[in-house]
DNA sequence: AAAACATTTAACCGAATGGTTGACCATTTT
DNA sequence: AAAATGGTCAACCATTCGGTTAAATGTTTT
């Protein structure tokens, strides 16, 4: 409804947004604006990296629709703004039904597996587990 | 279960895969990708783009994770592979109830809004909705 | 064996990316 | 008024990107 309404069909956004999403330090700096506004330089500090630096990140993640800025005197504050993320994930979703047949092919050969374990007690178990 | 034991915390993945989807041609590669298997001229046709140019984008989706070539004589047979995109998927989740809780604003908004107009019969009706 | 086909590789090009430093512009503090 | 703070902007640099063309590699057809 809403969701298809807004979302639908405007992926010209979606260059920028998985452009964003594609940086370590933007994903990070997305992630801390999960627990509320921060200042630039604030968002700057975890990282080994100019001011400057910090700053054409968050102006990219801006520029994607992903951070919105609000100026408080001298500090720019940052929030998060989820609305593009949206459309990402709704595109993305589109190829769940081939993923999730995958693993229901892979759930199904492990349960092969254990079948035929199961079906051959003469063979010695092992030290190791299978997935190390 | 399954998807955690898969797909938490291997993030070094989601540079290469984002960035494989930062691109239109590679997005719509990889839906043609969705109605089965295709040769790389095959997938390269639809494109204004020289073969090359189109093997290029194919090898960024393989050094992704998202495609799987099968060489059969002389022709390269590729698939989709979408686990890492579940990887993707993945994370965006953790975003989820961001966007939720501004479309849960967004239709507190609305309600407030049809409120007020029912609330003030005197407001000429319009001819234009609003979202247009 | 030669020709046609499917694809990759290599070399190149201009534009964008991620980073730096240094100068600049406001605002706040002293 | 001066100094400190928060941030941007501009110029620069090396690397990557998306694209090209031309040559090379391997397979299939004739």
């Amino acid at each position: 409804m809403i969701l298809n309404h807004m979302v639908e069909l405007q992926t010209p956004h979606l260059d920028a947004v998985f452009h964003a999403l594609s940086d370590p330090t933007r994903r990070a700096m997305l992630h801390r604006l999960t627990i509320g506004e921060h200042s630039v330089s604030d968002l700057a500090t975890p990282f080994r990296m100019s001011l400057a630096g910090a700053s054409k990140h968050i102006k990219v993640l801006e520029s994607a629709g992903l951070v919105r800025r609000r100026i408080e005197g001298r500090t720019h504050l940052c929030q998060l703004e989820a609305a593009r993320l949206a459309e990402a994930q709704q595109w993305l979703s589109t190829y769940e039904k081939f993923w999730s047949a995958r693993l229901d092919d892979l759930e199904a050969i492990l349960r092969e597996e254990d079948a035929s374990i199961a079906g051959k007690p003469a063979t010695p178990p092992l030290s190791n587990k299978v997935g190390e």
